[in-house]
DNA sequence: CAAAGATAGTCATCTGGCTAACTATACAGA
DNA sequence: TCTGTATAGTTAGCCAGATGACTATCTTTG
């Protein structure tokens, strides 16, 4: 384990200047933190071969996996995306511009304006979803299943 | 392991609609990142309270654990911090005029202009960083000691 | 040593998400 | 039934950071 990562250095930086002080956690949030941002990066470029961001992938793979009628209230679309309700108008709004997804009504309840995926926007997400899985096996294939296993169960206790 | 969470959910979703696929992957990717971007909501807050923003901390992080002269280039700042030039510029700009931080010269190049930590900087971080360590180290204190060392290990494979 | 190219940093512009205020609708209680 | 309150969604204004163009300086090379 002889090969400095940019995290090692960051901690023998603070060792070295303030020795009195524990960085263990702090090192382990700034590794998970740098994997996740990179990843995101690399995301972005596998996306953006699809036509779509990782904001609006997310907003169309929530309505994708809700199955029939892949309709669900922009409510439950920010809360599933971990996003404000004025974050995700403006993700519909250009999703709907896009054509793939669009504003239906609901009877019951005439303050909703639920979101249906278009049979565009189904196409669109099903053909990126193999692209978006194939860079997430990727991200990991240096694991072992077990050890994938194991992290999955660890990162499961932090939440 | 009964009680649901937001990624088994996720899971759950994706396998109905479309049990053809591998969402294993993808899984352990949510929650690293559900992981993270809920931790730094916490940190927001937690920083907050001593008048920095993460990205302000981050940079002032940099310099502090720099060592003397507590001194570095925008461009080394922009690396560490993970940020473009231009985005450094700017966090360097508002931790000037709050007097964090300031712009001194490098007589052997003049096109550098070397950030420095000032004295009421440096109080500032340290007092921060001991707010910032524990939060860390309550955002793993649900791990033992091995456990963490294990998270750690398997994340440093992951880069 | 002049010209071409590399490098350091900033500026202008654009985007995406946040907060807070606002409109419209639904509901609960006197 | 009227009133107050809660909820759904949008809008306006703000801010951080990205990209790409620009200035100034340094370095290389013919």
């Amino acid at each position: 384990m002889d090969n400095e990562d940019p995290i090692d250095e960051l901690l023998r930086g603070w060792e070295s200047t303030r020795p009195d002080l524990e960085f263990q956690p702090m090192a382990l949030f700034a590794r998970c933190n740098r994997f996740v941002t990179l990843s995101i990066r690399q995301l972005e470029a596998t996306l953006a071969k699809h036509g779509l961001s990782v904001g609006e992938f997310d907003v169309l793979s929530a309505l994708r996996r809700s199955g029939e009628p892949f309709t669900l209230r922009p409510s439950e679309l920010a809360e599933r995306v971990m996003v404000t309700r004025a974050g995700i108008t403006s993700r519909i709004d250009k999703l709907e511009q896009s054509g793939h997804v669009e504003r239906v009504r609901d009877p019951s309840d005439r303050r909703s304006e639920p979101i249906a995926l278009t049979k565009a926007g189904r196409r669109r997400i099903d053909g990126a979803l193999a692209a978006y899985l194939e860079n997430q096996t990727r991200l990991f294939s240096a694991l072992s299943p077990t050890q994938q296993r194991q992290l999955g169960a660890l990162l499961r206790r932090l939440s």
